[in-house]
DNA sequence: CTAGGGTTAG
């Protein structure tokens, strides 16, 4: 019964559809029961005759509960709460736990926080609270609307947990930036008997890639494969995309072709992905091919991440045939924000700046202030001053404080030697109160994660050791690159300043604690610096060691004094 | 059977 209205609901394209259904559910006298599924659908579809109909009938909480669940799923969630607040007014409808169930969902969807909190506070009044479904519910709002300290409190607090809850805590911390906490809390949830699923796993593994941490991604990927959790294809996509993340293409590949379960079009932008993120360019657009081969339509992630692909290798001519293909209307695939912000990348990176900018102002959606900071990024590369000033008067005037952008202007001053320019702006960040996000760095030595802060000067034996570097690389034919430091001082200083960036401590650290063979492996959490990049391509070969750095928005592999990225990022 | 937790992305 349920089923096939639903079904004829799915095929309800219109509003006079929708009414002729009503009318021939009420005429065969089957709507007292079908009401429910049928406003429901009317308020997901986001349809206002969902509350034309809650006002001429006499409301009772069924339907109230249906439309607010319609509308949580529709696409202006926040329309739940606004009826929430309606039908609270009326007698005849009293809230049941349902009520607050749907009305939190629609909190989680919109990231409401405040009305969480009200919503809250309400659960306790009527009495709810000691429900544990509800008690996830609301968890899995706060969680997702970032306050991770009170979700963390609710469940901490709470007298009886279930398989569920965990999931709910430890997807909120590793999607909240926690993926240390989520990683903790999985460990545990296991030591006190719980058995992970299949949701548990993504959580974990989401946690894993964050940190760059093989080995537990590993052990976790180990897991899935005894409960035969790598059935579900999610499961694989999300294992793939860990290894991935972790610089390790091959095992993710491994994954990828020894699947026991269907793949998706996911299943292909994942490992698209992972390839275009190594700096495997070309066999990135191989396996773009492939798909459609295998019958499978390219989305507009497989679009982006192909094109990211291109971007990571340097591959400037295909990247451009490419997002003509996508924009031909052969593919029909509309293009969003991110497919220009990465062909400003890709146009920029590769010193085509005037078709970078053609690009943004060419675009039907209104740029973001992303847009304009790819591009100025690309004038710090190629030095471009007047470009650089023309994209920071866009950012200006779209109001956006990011430090990240001034600190880009005011290198592109130093580099030309622009110290009046470079003091006013610093004198700007000053008034702003901007201040630049600390770089860190983490290295992965047997197993255990150490971090280095940029400008720490308290390794001295570190320094050391980075001393003995710069002169055997300097052998080779280093030269500083000062370009990178903000201040005027002197030459001599300005090379003592780079020698504190936290990817250099960390490879000094790596050098020391790790024996000839392996393979040291670094995390930075912005982009690497041109100099730093230089270093490594240099240890690499001096020391004859191979390093993978993974910064912000991919992967450097330095081998032999090459780097994977052959220098185009 | 009106409940809670889940995939890729500049």
């Amino acid at each position: 019964m349920g089923v096939a209205i639903q079904q004829l609901l799915r095929r309800c394209g219109t509003l006079s559809h929708i009414k002729q259904l009503q009318a021939h559910l009420i005429t065969t006298g089957l709507y007292p029961c079908t009401r429910s599924v049928f406003v429901e659908f009317c308020a997901a579809t986001s349809s206002c005759y969902a509350a034309h109909i809650f006002r001429h009938i006499p409301p009772i909480t069924n339907d109230w509960n249906a439309i607010i669940r319609g509308l949580a799923q529709s696409l202006q969630p926040a329309d739940a709460l606004t009826f929430y607040r309606q039908g609270l007014r009326l007698l005849s409808c009293k809230p049941d736990a349902l009520t607050c169930s749907f009305t939190l969902k629609a909190c989680a969807r919109a990231l409401a926080s405040n009305e969480a909190f009200q919503i809250h506070s309400q659960v306790v009044r009527y009495g709810f609270i000691a429900d544990v479904l509800l008690q996830t519910t609301l968890l899995d709002a706060y969680a997702k609307a970032g306050y991770l300290e009170d979700a963390r409190k609710l469940f901490d607090e709470m007298p009886v947990r279930d398989v569920t809850c965990w999931n709910a805590i430890i997807a909120g911390l590793a999607q909240g930036n926690r993926p240390d906490e989520a990683l903790q809390l999985f460990k545990r949830m296991k030591d006190v008997g719980f058995t992970p699923n299949e949701i548990t796993v993504l959580g974990a593994l989401s946690a894993c890639a964050q940190l760059g941490m093989v080995r537990e991604g590993q052990n976790v990927y180990n897991y899935i494969k005894t409960q035969n959790l790598d059935t579900n294809e999610q499961v694989c996509n999300v294992v793939m995309d860990m290894f991935g993340k972790c610089g390790h293409v091959a095992k993710a590949y491994q994954v990828f072709n020894s699947m026991r379960c269907d793949k998706t079009v996911v299943t292909f932008n994942t490992m698209i992905m992972v390839l275009g993120t190594n700096g495997e360019g070309i066999e990135a657009l191989k396996l773009f091919n492939q798909m459609s081969k295998e019958g499978f339509r390219p989305d507009h992630v497989s679009y982006l991440s192909a094109l990211c692909a291109c971007n990571h290798s340097g591959m400037v001519d295909e990247g451009v045939q490419l997002f003509e293909t996508m924009t031909s209307g052969s593919s029909s695939v509309v293009p969003t924000i991110k497919h220009y912000g990465t062909m400003v990348d890709l146009l920029g990176r590769s010193g085509r700046l005037n078709e970078a900018y053609s690009i943004i102002s060419s675009i039907p959606i209104a740029p973001d202030v992303v847009l304009w900071q790819t591009l100025l990024g690309a004038c710090k590369t190629y030095g471009d001053v007047e470009m650089a000033e023309k994209a920071s008067r866009k950012l200006v005037e779209m109001g956006s404080h990011s430090d990240g952008e001034l600190v880009l202007l005011s290198n592109i001053y130093a580099a030309r030697h622009r110290w009046k320019d470079v003091g006013e702006v610093r004198e700007t960040m000053r008034n702003k109160q901007v201040k630049k996000v600390p770089g860190f760095s983490y290295i992965d030595v047997k197993g255990v994660i150490h971090k280095f802060v940029n400008g720490d000067k308290s390794h001295s034996n570190l320094q050391k050791k980075l001393e003995e570097i710069m002169c055997r690389i300097m052998e080779h034919g280093y030269v500083p690159e000062t370009g990178y430091v903000l201040h005027d001082i002197g030459q001599e200083e300005k090379e003592h300043a780079l020698s504190y960036h936290s990817e250099k401590l960390a490879l000094a650290f790596g050098l020391i604690e790790t024996s000839d063979d392996e393979t040291l492996r670094v995390n930075k959490n912005l982009r690497i610096c041109g100099d730093c990049h230089e270093v490594m391509k240099l240890v690499s070969k001096v020391y004859e060691r191979e390093i993978v750095v993974r910064d912000r928005t991919r992967f450097h592999r330095f081998e032999k004094g090459l780097c994977s990225c052959k220098d185009f990022w």
